[in-house]
DNA sequence: GCTCTGTATCGACAGACGTCAATGCAACCA
DNA sequence: TGGTTGCATTGACGTCTGTCGATACAGAGC
């Protein structure tokens, strides 16, 4: 499970630490396109309840076969939300044996707690 | 400006008051439906930076005729996506004489960032 | 009143997205 | 080796979304 500590964003890290803040200043095409693509990945119902059901699981790891029976949707669907969070670096996922694990990575979703708080408003630009 | 007060969600807050925080429990049907309506507005760069320029703005306001001329987009287009903006309950507008002024929705904002605080995993449930 | 300017809305279009059935692949078991 | 199970990938389909030009609406100024 070391891996949770070394991914932060998504496959490419060229964007850097983080981004300044929604409200300390304007961002630039390229941040913009970056958290773009993360809040996009939790634009979806579906992915928002997955995902959720991931982070809140107190051993920090849910099968996916506990996963795909709490929705009325089909398990291919199910198979592409998962890759849409993974691919936004949200979460990360092992195969053990026949059945395959998904944990949270809470390095991205504490970025973006940052990136949306507005009290943090002129004191955390440094 | 004391309409900043009331807002909070969208347009209907029948879900109450807010979310459990992602990682405390798994979301409902309805929770979710309600956050993603939010995180998709936040799920395109435009948008993005369209309330970064809002929200970062010194006197708290922004005229549209300030924001058009930022982007390489057609004005209808631009309008647009400040309607979904404000739609997800993101920021507000007003008419003043010939122009129209757009400022940011803290609540909506700060609700986000403590959804998606990891930290405040057990705590935070009363 | 008329005209001009700033913004919103409408209608249309291409491309992206969510969903499914069918299929593929990996691991277990006999 | 073959069969079975869990999950991912593929291909197809309808719908949603981002974009634009054209148009409508609201205020200001004449």
């Amino acid at each position: 499970m070391s891996k949770q500590e070394l991914v932060m964003l998504g496959q490419d890290d060229r964007s850097a630490a983080c981004c300044p803040g929604l409200v300390t200043a304007p961002l630039d095409q390229d941040q913009a396109a970056e958290l773009a693509k993360i809040f996009k990945a939790l634009g979806d119902p579906v992915r928002l309840r997955l995902l959720s059901m991931i982070a809140s699981r107190a051993g920090g790891e849910v099968c996916v076969c506990d996963l795909t029976p709490a929705f009325e949707l089909s398990q291919p669907t199910i198979s592409h939300h998962l890759k849409l969070l993974r691919q936004a670096g949200l979460i990360d996922c092992e195969r053990r044996g026949t059945w395959v694990y998904y944990w949270a990575l809470p390095g991205t979703l504490d970025r973006l707690a940052a990136f949306l708080a507005t009290a943090q408003k002129a004191e955390a630009t440094a």
